[in-house]
RNA sequence: GGCCCGUUCGUCUAUCGGUUAGGACCUCAGGUUUUCAUCCUGGAAAGAGGGGUUCGAUUCCCCUACGGGCUACCA
């Protein structure tokens, strides 16, 4: 089947990785069978509506790659669209005027002890249409201040099904007779949710959890205006890296990792911590979704290709932002030299004022193993790029700093072949063996003077890119500080 | 409180009644006759508890506990 599948988020704030993760899914369930992802904007609420938020959802998805097939589609602009729907309700009697003011009905939530439910008990002794008479209802009709409220019959089991979690009953009696028309005169989600996923054809609706326990409201909504519903996905949700609840943007600033795929405001993205979108992508992914093999890495092409969406699971997934920095760097260092100068631009700049381009290719190729975000370039490169800042001491101290001063004298000497670190290497291991000093002992103080500490990558490699000159004055420098 | 969903190593997960319960992150110990937050090898680490069903339960059912969600004229 051919699915048409929507991302539906409400411009209340930027696009968190929950959104991100639901955009995804619905991405894979659309690409998966050859359908299409659409994007639909759920700005009903014009009071909560930041401005700016639409903006950072395209922005988002854009640099994750999930291209959408159609929208942005506003339901802002669809008003007419919930007006009409919500009076053929009216007419078949599945809807009706409702006049309470949110005073009156949070007094009768307080009165009740917390267990009132506007539905066929109350109905009657609350202002509606079905207290107040016909002459009633319509003067108040008129003078505008009114809500409309779906009907949620007495008694009866709401069967439901959703792809992840299988058939579901609920009870009509723990219903409410939801609001679909604000007294603005603006749909709910509710009512806007089920006229724009019939109207747009929808196959598959693809959400978070925390829409389960309005499913048979939606479900019901469907009944009465006699459509067939979709097919129903709700996404486990993504739970904080520690302690209790879902992840939010506080619990992510506490425990020092982004939430939002790019920047908001002052709040630093995926992106801007280095992450590649298909690291990001790949991560998320594995956070909800799995199969039997133990594959862990995931172009987002591949992930059209394997996904199944029977392997949802069920459970809600702890962020773990080690793991996602690890899923990123299995796609770092799969990635071209080419590709990794054009995500830091910085590094891209320095490299060019020292070396050939062909020469960039060759440094990054030898490093990128070891980044796990882009940022991690700038460390890496700097033994290429300048003579270490600080050196760690400690490390000759451990050696011994008379064997250090003689380890340096000897490389001093050897500037004509500091051009064929082969022939070094085995230079140095007959001085080692003939001085009696470790060859350990002498790697480490050479890598000691050249990168500044006892990390990074191959040394004759270090050598032979930076050159003899360089090597030598770096040897020079640190024999002067010991 | 009520309703709903969930529960396998610390974390993400595999297992579709019979397994030494597998993999990955993390962590620890080694290794790559030099370093390494890379790479390789190895170790530690789990079926929430209690009842059933069954020759046999992590797997099916029930109860309890715990976790999560919802309970707005917000989405």
């Amino acid at each position: 089947m051919v699915e048409r599948a929507r991302f539906a988020p409400s411009p209340t704030g930027p696009l968190h990785i929950g959104g991100v993760r639901t955009a995804l899914f619905n991405y894979l369930i659309a690409k998966k069978s050859g359908g299409s992802f659409i994007l639909r904007i759920e700005d009903t609420d014009s009071k909560r509506t930041v401005s700016g938020a639409e903006k950072h959802i395209i922005d988002s998805l854009k640099w994750l790659g999930l291209k959408f097939d159609e929208g942005p589609v506003k339901q802002s602009e669809r008003k007419s669209l919930y007006t009409k729907s919500v009076a053929s309700l009216i007419k078949k009697g599945l809807a009706y005027y409702a006049f309470d003011t949110a005073d009156e009905l949070d007094q009768a939530r307080k009165n009740s002890g917390g267990d009132f439910k506007y539905n066929f008990t109350t109905r009657k002794s609350l202002a509606n249409s079905f207290s107040l008479g016909e002459e009633e209802t319509k003067r108040r009709v008129e003078s505008g201040r009114f809500v409309v409220r779906m009907i949620v019959p007495e008694k009866k089991i709401i069967n439901v099904v959703d792809q992840v979690r299988g058939s579901l009953n609920f009870n009509s009696e723990e219903l409410e007779d939801k609001i679909i028309l604000k007294s603005d005169g603006m749909p709910t989600y509710h009512l806007a949710n089920v006229v724009d996923d019939n109207e747009m054809k929808i196959t598959s609706v693809i959400r978070g959890e925390e829409w389960l326990s309005s499913l048979p409201s939606h479900v019901l909504l469907y009944e009465h205006f006699g459509w067939d519903p979709p097919k129903f996905y709700h996404l486990p949700l993504i739970l904080k890296s520690s302690g209790a609840g879902k992840l939010s943007k506080r619990d992510a600033e506490e425990q020092g990792h982004p939430v939002f795929a790019v920047n908001w405001e002052d709040s630093k993205g995926f992106k801007e911590a280095g992450f590649s979108p298909e690291g990001l992508v790949n991560y998320l992914a594995l956070l909800g979704w799995s199969n039997s093999s133990d594959r862990e890495k995931y172009s987002l092409d591949e992930l059209v290709q394997e996904f199944n969406d029977g392997d949802i699971n069920k459970s809600g997934a702890r962020f773990d932002f080690k793991k996602a920095l690890w899923v990123n760097h299995l796609h770092m260092k799969s990635f071209s030299a080419e590709k990794l100068l054009s995500l830091s631009e910085e590094s891209s700049l320095q490299l060019n004022e020292k070396y050939t381009p062909e020469k960039s290719i060759e440094i990054i190729d030898l490093v990128k193993e070891r980044l796990n975000t882009s940022h991690d370039l700038g460390r890496e490169l700097a033994v290429f790029l300048r003579q270490p800042k600080e050196y760690d001491l400690a490390v000759i101290e451990k050696i011994g700093r008379e064997l250090a001063f003689d380890i340096l004298n000897f490389c001093k000497l050897k500037e004509s072949i500091m051009s064929n670190p082969k022939d070094l290497k085995e230079e140095l291991m007959a001085f080692g063996s003939k001085n009696e000093i470790s060859f350990g002992n002498i790697m480490k103080t050479l890598r000691l003077c050249l990168v500044g500490s006892l990390s990074g990558p191959d040394l004759f490699k270090i050598i032979e890119i930076i050159g003899p000159e360089e090597t030598l004055h770096r040897i020079e420098s640190l024999t002067n500080k010991i």
